[in-house]
DNA sequence: CAGATATCAGACACACTGAAATAA
DNA sequence: CTTATTTCAGTGTGTCTGATATCT
């Protein structure tokens, strides 16, 4: 883009907040904006002693029913081996249970407990007033057309 | 067998392949799609053995001038622990000079060497290139759009 | 004294690699 | 034999805490 030239020994005693190049760079934009949407979905979860993984996991269990560890890395995106230590930390806390898969032995069969299903909508209340606070700045038109835009950018299909 | 209970505004007929409540959910495709930034811009820095932080501090530098680290900190949003560590790098391939500010004698004056300048020159068009790629399903006018929600988003301008 | 600066040692979440054991 | 699944032991990046020494 701008390839910088005019570059004097100046002493620049009104230098801009944030230079240009970084400034509306997208890449940039949305590493920011993810952080912040980190934060904000971190902190709530933090209270509620959990992470976003593990509301992940409680979610695709709750909506796709009872599933392998594999399949619940496919549908969280959560690597196979993170997915161990989500699961382990889940199952102290008694939210789900890991059952050997009587059809095929390879498998663990994991299942929603009733304490998961309630940690699960308390997690959905904290989740939904994080949305509320993330995208306060936009209107509901911008915040259709982001998710719309994000959808398209992250893969996800329809024109 | 997992029908949740009818609580939620859409109730789905059948379990669609990845579930709703993770599906659009805003803080979810910032990460994502931030995820997917991040690996675009880094597997083409890594080709140049540079960091998204090396192009953050060499284009504050060139833009803004000499600056101490704390500058640099404030400007980069990189941590000023962190920000030590990515000085000696940048110092160690001679992009960067440090020295100790005759005036102020805790700063250390952070400035661009030439090498750096052209380190600079090539991260430019590598990043460039990156945010073709990154934005590539979008058309002019969506790009736009995404800067401008992304901007209002991480807090760009008023507040 | 309060405050800023540079540095270090470490924590933490998240994403990922490589390899092993087991079973289909 | 090949593939899939679970698990473990690490690596790497980015963000941040807390502490310390030094200087204004």
């Amino acid at each position: 883009m701008p390839a910088e030239r005019p570059e004097s020994p100046e002493p620049p005693e009104s230098a801009p907040p944030v230079p240009a190049r970084l400034d509306g760079l997208p890449s940039r934009l949305l590493g920011l904006a993810a952080l912040r949407a980190e934060r904000v979905v971190g902190e709530r979860l933090a209270g509620a002693d959990s992470r976003r993984w593990h509301y992940a996991v409680l979610a695709v269990l709750a909506e796709s029913g009872p599933a392998s560890q594999a399949e619940l890395s496919r549908r969280t995106r959560i690597y196979r081996s993170d997915m161990v230590a989500v699961l382990n930390e889940l199952a102290e806390g008694r939210h789900v249970e890991r059952a050997p898969d009587p059809g095929d032995r390879r498998r663990n069969v994991v299942t929603l407990t009733p304490s998961g299903r309630r940690h699960l909508a308390r997690l959905d209340g904290l989740i939904t007033e994080a949305q509320q606070e993330l995208l306060e700045p936009l209107t509901e038109t911008q915040r259709a057309q982001l998710i719309q835009l994000l959808t398209r950018l992250t893969g996800g299909g329809h024109s």
